[in-house]
DNA sequence: ACAAAAGGTTACAAATTAATAACAAAATTG
DNA sequence: CAATTTTGTTATTAATTTGTAACCTTTTGT
């Protein structure tokens, strides 16, 4: 039972943890913190309701519990208790995978849109930190806000002028030109492979700047 | 259909107002901010996904969608925008009574989890202690705030300006930069090897600390 | 082609910021 | 109330960031 689940969710590409006990599950759920659980009711040392119960004193982990047809009872405990879906015995494999694909995209939903992505550059706002293929890079708080600026207008050109204002929160033009050069060079030297030949943060001559992605054509 | 629902709510001791189509239901959430929505997709003026869009742009209220059997894709539309659960018609009436419980539940919840664990990190909440790698930490009222502060905002970097709000309660910037610096370095010399090299109290360089999970690489 | 304007690059000094240690005030404890 | 612990303040040092200015390159209009 364990092996054909685990065989079909790492073949969805899914990272899988077993454990064959409750005890040793509620271990792995502590020190690995899964994006989603599933769970059989039926279980040696430790029931799966009792698993699902203490579970949910430390986290909000999806939790998706397996039961046999004949065994409602435990599944309406289950939903009691705090799991979020239910699966019987036998089940139909796609279906499997469509309940934790669901499953997952719903509890995704209320981390994420805490970063903007464009192209491989990701922001994250929590954070405060800026990855770009999933390597980090290490930007100074002027960089990060100057970026963060022009992530939130992509494609849109912004001015010197416009940048002094949201960036520094001068309004007298203070700082001027010079400012918006250096640390535009500053932030190309992190984030651009070849400084020099731009393909994220492009200059509109006369105009200002701009953060485009470079996969988009236009 | 709204009759049947309204009489099980009631039934259940649940305090129940009823809209019979999107508009009025949006106006009524607005107005009278229940701690749950029961949204049918099928709706006159406004499509329930609609409805769904609308609430979420100024409610987090939990939000299960009703939907027919034959219609999956409004399903997962409907999660998508932001639904927390779904019921397909026609309804146990039992199992439509458990997923409402549930939902509340677990909104309920998040305020009263019994532990926060990160990494080898153990916030026994109700005992006030910490443990690491199971051995008790001996912090202080102050350094045991700042912990909990930090963990509750997992991966996420709190300014010292945020941490001086939530720990010290001091709204005007009193003591300043100067006194989360000194306490992060006691919270460090107790919890990490070494001090010097923190692996868990993160610094990021202009914007503040944060705490972290050494085994989640990203 | 040439000058002017705009953008790119480099180098350096001043200003911030963080880590650490030492000390004094305040709060707890017995 | 004295002793201990906790907490806030200040000072020092090292590292990092940031603005400024000088100089070079590209673009543009004549």
């Amino acid at each position: 039972m364990v092996g054909i689940l685990e065989y079909l969710l790492k073949d969805e590409g899914y990272q899988v943890t077993v454990a064959y006990d409750g005890e040793t599950g509620v271990k792995f759920a502590k020190e690995e913190k899964p994006d989603l659980v599933l769970l059989d009711v039926m279980l040696p040392k430790m029931s799966g309701l009792e698993v699902c119960n203490h579970l949910r004193r430390f986290t909000t982990t999806p939790i998706i519990i397996l039961s046999a047809k004949d065994n409602q009872e435990d599944v309406i405990k289950g939903l009691e208790i705090g799991a979020d879906d239910y699966i019987t015995k036998p089940f139909n494999h796609r279906e499997l995978i469509l309940r934790v694909k669901k499953i997952l995209a719903r509890f995704d939903l209320r981390a994420s849109k805490e970063a903007l992505i464009i192209g491989d550059i990701e922001i994250s706002i929590a954070q405060k930190q800026v990855t770009l293929k999933g390597e980090l890079l290490n930007l100074t708080p002027i960089e990060y806000k100057l970026l963060y600026c022009l992530a939130e207008n992509e494609d849109r050109v912004l001015s010197s002028e416009a940048l002094i204002r949201e960036v520094w929160g001068h309004e007298n033009w203070i700082g001027g030109n010079e400012l918006i050069k250096v640390n535009i060079l500053r932030l190309r030297k992190k984030m651009e492979g070849d400084p020099s030949h731009p393909i994220y943060l492009i200059n509109v001559w006369g105009m200002g700047y701009k953060l485009i992605n470079p996969k988009n054509k236009s």
